[in-house]
This record gives structure tokens, sequence and C-alpha cells, in this order.
DNA sequence: TTTATTTTTTAGTTAACTCTAATTTTATTT
DNA sequence: AAATAAAATTAGAGTTAACTAAAAAATAAA
């Protein structure tokens, strides 16, 4: 099954889509994601569903198959092992890969995956904190939450973030709240559900619930 | 200017050809090259002919221009790195890299060909012993300088090292001048030749005169 | 339950790149 | 020089993937 670069696109964003929420992917959803029209979705999802990596059945709505799950995560497996290796060995920062890796990530060839995976000493995580599907799609996730949902006194470890747009993670690195940092729940906000923190064990900072709800933390 | 895979395709095809000395380059050899139908070659001839990236004349014959030349050896600069990548840090034989390069030649990333370069170690050959064009598609040597002999306010981009010891390495990379980085000289010690230098426009580091004569920077 | 609104899909274009078939231009023979 | 062969180009059409505008279906509101 051979799927062109737009296809995998489409198939990446229907699958985390589907992923994130519960409830069925929209058309619009899709369109958001992938940055064009609805009407180009639609005519998308006809031939996806052709090739059989969704079920379609148009205005109902569209459910990712078995294959289209495999291939997707074949698509994100390469794109965080770019990102891996944009960073740890052209020392990239964590918030300038997605750009390229969302070009490399289309370069057709099992045997560059299967090296690179070796030559990066076969990470299980991104920079990011994505876990890393292995060759056949299986994921090994960590149990996270987000920091807005954690109580006071709780610590733990960023992993990850949900939101990974570049000006996101500018503001994190600003801040000095990067993956791997520790950090603490001082304060909590009842009244708009900021948390303040303690990062490091030497930083304290403030956080609005939106930029806490993005952060996905690692208990301990 | 920006040109299209395709554009690049057969740009390159052209260098190659008119390099290959001979008389003018034909619509049929182009066609044989890039394994397509040469009325599809005329086509996209007076579309790079358009673009000014060759001169071209109907019936008549095509030259590839300076701008021509320049994009073709760019394409084929990373053409040839990414095949050192693979060799050397992938283990791909020698016979194995051509197509996977033609995929990757095609990632648009300045930031990601500067670095890979540099994480290659600047490498003049790929592995069949092709040269490598500079970055202004050049084969000329470039000028380096040690760190401690450059002046304040001077610029440039670390590019080796001249004791490589694993001691003298992992003191770099622990103080992020790795080779690649882009450094900047904020100020010299006189008394006892130590510099103050800008690493990537974020961190600033005191350097000892025996390091900073070890490590040669490209300027900018 | 109608009406209004939103969502989704279809219809008709466009652009890039390819093809086959037909035509035009250049080159080679006799 | 005229006839023939080869090379190159144009014409027309197909594919992929995007778009705008209009229609159809589903959902929400009156």
């Amino acid at each position: 099954m051979e799927l062109t670069t737009a296809e995998e696109n489409y198939l990446k964003a229907i699958y985390h889509l589907s992923e994130e929420g519960k409830k069925s992917v929209s058309t619009n959803d899709i369109a958001a994601v992938i940055q064009t029209k609805p009407a180009s979705v639609s005519d998308m999802l006809r031939k996806l569903g052709e090739k059989e990596v969704i079920q379609y059945r148009k205005y109902y709505g569209l459910q990712i198959t078995e294959l289209g799950k495999r291939l997707a995560l074949q698509t994100i497996r390469k794109h965080r092992l770019w990102e891996v290796f944009l960073v740890d060995k052209l020392h990239f920062a964590w918030d300038e890969v997605h750009e390229v890796a969302e070009q490399l990530e289309h370069i057709q060839s099992t045997l560059l995956i299967e090296r690179l995976d070796a030559y990066l000493n076969y990470p299980k995580f991104d920079p990011h904190g994505d876990p890393i599907p292995d060759e056949y799609g299986d994921v090994r996730s960590r149990p996270r939450i987000a920091l807005n949902e954690m109580n006071i006194d709780q610590g733990g470890q960023i992993v990850a973030v949900k939101d990974s747009s570049a000006a996101f993670l500018r503001y994190l690195d600003k801040v000095g709240a990067y993956i791997g940092a520790r950090i603490k729940v001082l304060d909590k906000v009842e009244f708009d559900g900021s948390v303040e923190i303690l990062v490091d064990q030497k930083k304290t900072l403030f956080m609005s619930k939106d930029v806490a709800s993005n952060i996905l933390v690692l208990q301990s």
C-alpha cells in the first residue's frame, strides 16, 4: 500500500484527531489541522475511503481502519525519529524541528529508518516527550497528566506538550519549562485555574490555565 | 527563487549533461536521464527558460545560466552531503545511497544543510569521490581562523578543532561550543589572551587562550 | 415542527506534471 | 535539391491536489 505525501499528511491528522478527541473526526477539524479547505478534505476522504485506510460514509463520519492506523503510526514514527536526530545530533532547538521533520517524514526507505533508529540508539521518546512507535506501530506510552490537573504539592517531570507550535515552545524555553524539567505545584488559583510552580528546585513561575493545560507531566 | 522538486531534478540533469562537455544538451538526452518522454522535457524547458535558469530557444538548444548553475550546485551539494551522512553515519554501502539521497536532496531548510555539513565535519568529497560544492556553489576551500585570533565583535561559525581529543570534545559539547555553533567575540582580555564569546545568540561563555586557539572559526 | 444555521459535499476551475499522437523543424541521404 | 529520417515541439487529455461557489444534508433554534 503506497500513500502519496498528501495522503500521509491527511491520515496522520486523522489519526491524531481520533486519538485525542473521543467524538468522531469532523471535516472542518481536519481542514483546520491540514490548513486547507473543507471541500478539499471531502475529496481526500473519498480517496482514503477507497484505499481502505478509513471507513467513510458521507455526511455520516469516518473511522480510521487498522490498516490506516498502522500506516499513520509509521509516518509518526519517522517524524519523531527525525526529530530526535535533529535535536540530538544536529543540535536543533526543540522548537525548530517540526517544520523540517514534516518534510523528512515522507522520505521512503525502510532501510533508512531502520538504520536511523539504530544510530539514535532506539529512542523511545522524541524531544517533546511523545512516544516513538516501533516498526509494528506499537507504542509504550507513559501515564501523563496535564499540569493544571495536578494537586498542590504534587511533583513530577515535564514529558510532553499538547500544543507544539513554535510560539508556545519558545515561550516554554524562555521561562525554563523545557521537556525534562522537574516541577512541583506550589499553589493553584481556583478563580482562574492558574498555577504557581517550582521549576528545577529554584525558579518559581506562574502559569495561566491555558498554558498549564498544554503541559503534560509524568508524576513522581 | 523557488524551484519545485521536478524542476530541481531537470536542472540537475541539465547541469550534469552540460558539464560532461560534448555538444549542447539535447531534449532526448535529458529525457533519458530523467526517465521521461521528450514531450515532457520540451514542456519543462519552456518553464525553466521563463524562470531564467536556462536560456532556451526552441529547436535551437539551451544553455544553463549562472543562476541555474548556482541552483543546480545547491541541489548537488545537498545530495552529496546526504550521501556522506548515509555512508559515514548510517553505514550504508556506497552503492545503496543514491536512491535515498535523491529524495533527501529536496528537503528545504538552509539550517538543516548547514548543521549537517558541520556534523559531517565539512567533507570535501562524497563517498563516490565527487567534490561537494560549498554553499555558494564553489569548490574553493574556506578561510578559517583560530578563535583567539579573532577581533571583538567579529562573528562566525565553529568549523573544526585542532585538538580532537575526547576530553576536549566533551568539554566543548558541555559548554555548547560544538562544531557548527555560531559564535561572536564579545570581549578579549589582553592580559591572558582569554576571550568572551556569545554562542548561538543566547549563551555567553569565557574561554582561556589555550582552548580558543584550538578552535577554528569560519568568519562571516 | 418549521425555520435558520452550520457542516459537508458536489460541480466546475486551476496548476503542475505526465502521457500519446500529431505536427513542425532540423539533419541526413540519395 | 528533393526525399527521408530523426529530433523537437504542440495539441489534447489524464492525474493529483488544491481552490471557489453552489447545493445538499444534518444540526440547532425559534
